[in-house]
DNA sequence: TTGAAAGCGGTACCAT
DNA sequence: ATGGTACCGCTTTCAA
């Protein structure tokens, strides 16, 4: 590899000038600037990144904390993030973190603690007080995508106003024994969601109140945002108690597993049971899924954003709330009630 | 934050001997080992990752090239390969990368050959001839999974014989007139895919010709992989010439989007025209899609293996090719011809 | 505008 | 088994 020196020797100056030269200091001739410039470019020179780290602090490196790329709404937040962050020339650093407190405990302590990245952006994972303590002490910004996190800067979307919106759309079809498959509090997921499933859930309850429509019992279904998840909780949910005509889904995902469980009970979507979820998963127009959509990309780009605004600035930014608005897609899984 | 050297002053040793005990190198006593242990856990001591790097030459980092997370497969792989890097104490390094020319440049030039990483993962997308000869030139070891890079190791199925095995179960059905869509060869997408959809598409030519069937104009139809893709390519399908009873889709993406436009033209699936996709996406059993099913996470993990073995290996490894055994999954997609 | 040199925080070699 | 100490490659004062 060429270092600096190698360039620095070469041009004929020294690697201080070099250093000027190639990051677009001021105080470096014209002159001298692309004579470095050419060289640089000619041997291939590419400053090593540790060692400026080391001397500069900044690591150029945003950590991204996610349950699972897997699930598309994580996946495109990442895909976003990436993105805009490429474009600033910020490397990404992927931590996948599940619940289990060992890896969780690692990831904070050792990963994000440790001068590795610059800043973090975290998607539904509820950092205990002791974490966003920690988090706080090392002066990195943070950011919660998707979710909130309380003390943060957050970008998401209103989760609450989203699911009503959601719920009132089956309502204004007629119906009006309607159920939700989602994030009812699980003590078994503690710590692992934020405040996504409990908002969307309370949008639902809101809307249902505010069109005077009961809740029966078992109509409140906890999914873990997966198809398999919507799936289970689905035929829970259909065999037992008081049949509902509609089904608010908090996740597409969920929304897809529910109406293949709606059929195998030998019932029609939408004639039986109407179906709505969140996300418009790049998917559900192939289920003819109705949905709310959310621009998941964006929400990662805003959230990279928001992270270099606050690397870029000198004092620590005011925690922001950035809410993007969501959109009533209607297709073909919703309709009036028989 | 708290340094080597303050660990050193607090046990009373050398930055050496710290360095050493926290590292489990041999030459440490047990009971100064212990001490040191207990200290540096106590002051909540971190080694500076960039610091160590740069001594060591050694970042415990590994770039992930990827076209796009979002996509399932690559979603998978993707989470494989973090879950077994983080088990080793490795980070991840996420680079998207899409056709783009200047963007790749960067990504090859300016990115993983700056010691940024110890070694480099590729998901469809061939390096070309001068990228392959300057990463060889860096001596970071590397792997392609889900395809084949010539002179690399790779972790794959075997796409032609996986191929072959779904036109073979469609041809079992009694279907005669079969379709692909897959990855044609397309000049503008020169160098964003690697070997997976070229053999898919030798898989389903072997497949015709040993079932001694005719390949009828147009029945090799272009999708990018999505369900856009499959949807687009599905309808300049139906719209041509003679029309197949069976489609064979190189992704389950491209089949979902093909159903769709299947029922678009108001034919039925299976009655009127059979599909089947490969990847075993997650979505597929909700879709009842039959396909040739891929592990794709595990993939990712042998990938990663692969990686680490080689770091760990004093020379050179010779490549190695994995192939991984897939599945064909019968649902309800596919059915005897009408 | 430019250069010299002191770090940044570890690692690894060579003594002891 | 332990310590001393040159690096690793770049950034950043401070002087010139």
């Amino acid at each position: 590899m060429t270092g600096i020196k190698d360039v620095a020797r070469e041009v004929g100056v020294s690697t201080a000038t070099v250093s000027r030269a190639l990051r677009g200091l001021p105080r470096v001739s014209p002159d001298t600037r692309e004579r470095v410039l050419e060289v640089a470019t000619r041997m291939g020179y590419v400053a090593s990144p540790h060692a400026a780290s080391l001397a500069s602090g900044q690591t150029h490196a945003i950590g991204v904390v996610v349950p699972n790329v897997t699930r598309w709404f994580f996946g495109s937040v990442v895909h976003g993030a990436e993105e805009l962050l490429r474009e600033e020339g910020y490397d990404l650093l992927l931590y996948t973190v599940t619940g289990e407190p060992a890896a969780r405990q690692r990831l904070f302590s050792t990963y994000l603690l440790s001068k590795r990245v610059d800043a973090v952006m975290v998607l539904a994972l509820r950092p205990t007080p002791e974490e966003v303590a920690s988090l706080e002490r090392t002066g990195s910004p943070t950011v919660a995508v998707g979710g909130a996190v309380p003390g943060w800067s957050s970008v998401r979307i209103d989760d609450v106003e989203t699911a009503a919106t959601a719920v009132r759309h089956l309502v204004g079809l007629g119906h009006r024994r309607i159920a939700h498959l989602g994030g009812v509090p699980d003590p078994e997921h503690a710590g692992l969601d934020f405040s996504t499933p409990g908002d969307r859930l309370i949008g639902y309850r809101l809307a249902m109140e505010e069109a005077g429509l009961q809740i029966e019992e078992g109509w409140e279904v906890t999914g873990d945002f997966t198809a398999h998840g919507g799936l289970t909780a689905c035929r829970r949910l259909l065999s037992a108690g008081v049949r509902p005509t509609a089904i608010f889904a908090g996740s597409d995902e969920m929304a897809i597993g529910a109406s293949h469980a709606v059929r195998e009970a030998g019932l029609r979507v939408p004639e039986d049971i109407s179906i709505i979820g969140i996300d418009n998963h790049e998917l559900s127009e192939f289920f003819d899924l109705s949905t709310m959509a959310q621009p998941a990309p964006e929400l990662g780009r805003l959230g990279a954003r928001r992270l270099l605004d606050a690397l870029a600035s000198d004092d620590p930014l005011e925690p922001t709330e950035t809410i993007v608005p969501t959109q009533l897609i209607v297709r073909g899984t919703t309709a009036r009630v028989g």
